[in-house]
DNA sequence: TGTATTTGGTTTCTTATTGCAACCTAATTC
DNA sequence: GAATTAGGTTGCAATAAGAAACCAAATACA
């Protein structure tokens, strides 16, 4: 039976879990943008299986999230490079980490701090157009007419 | 063979994705957040299998981000409701929501909008403390003597 | 009161995926 | 010229997923 890829159109979380949602792509994407770039960095750093690792790398790059770049003289040396979507998951890698330290208070080997000044980032939030964060009961889901979906979390 | 479980205190984002990282948890965790409660209402909403559900409904109870509470009188009424820990995915949720809808420009069937004023709610994005977003390339990442680890994206 | 249905599971069976290890070919290094 | 490295592929055993059947307690329905 194949697992069930959720296809559902209707829901835009599931069609990006579909792309980067099991267990091993976003650790690739999250080991890229440590700059890890060559398919014996990504295994060794992450100590997948080379078949499975083989698989990711090439479901990322038919997404669009990779691309493979032909870096040898006579080809058979690869680089898997974040593109601009793949970058822009920037987001969401950082928002797990910083979930994961709040709750789990897990210490991670390394800190985030904006190249420039030094200073570690902010944390990751859903805000209003004034840049105040706002949490699940501070927003409401609505339909295409603007109906709110009943709701109470 | 067991999968692996990711158990590296090093990566806070292999120890979030632990929790969280498999098929189905965050679609559960969405739909909770949309207000869904009881068992049969994840499944039918989700198209889930009733054992898949189970399992994923205990590891979240276990978790801490999901609690079970009994609301029957007599003890076979239970829902499921979000923690706190469970609310504060919120972010994570949304950034794949709105990188989806960049990247692969599904419409999904709902919006977001604050809820005091009805606007839809602003990009999730890594920011520094003056609320200006930071992008891959605008951090560094360093140990913990502060030393940057080298790294091209 | 008696029957049907709902709820929240568990069990069984089949299929898919994972992880490991072995192997393989072209290119590089020694 | 031999050994090693890079980037895979293949085969196998173990595990997880999905569908469907089953089940007991509680509720709804007539």
């Amino acid at each position: 039976m194949t697992r069930k890829r959720f296809e559902n159109p209707g829901c835009s979380v599931a069609c990006a879990l579909n792309e980067v949602g099991d267990w091993w792509s976003l650790l690739v994407i999250k080991q890229a943008m440590l700059g890890t770039r060559r398919f014996v960095d990504f295994q060794h750093s992450l100590g997948i299986a080379k078949n499975i690792l083989c698989d990711r790398l090439s479901r990322l790059v038919e997404n669009g999230v990779l691309v493979r770049v032909d870096v040898g003289e006579h080809g058979t040396r690869y680089e898997y490079r974040l593109t601009d979507k793949g970058r822009d998951l920037f987001a969401v890698v950082v928002a797990l980490r910083q979930w994961n330290e709040r709750w789990n208070g897990s210490k991670d080997d390394m800190r985030l701090v904006e190249r420039g000044t030094g200073e570690p980032v902010g944390a990751v939030s859903v805000q209003n157009s004034a840049g105040e964060p706002l949490g699940v009961r501070d927003v409401l889901f609505v339909d295409e007419n603007g109906q709110p979906l009943d709701r109470a979390v």
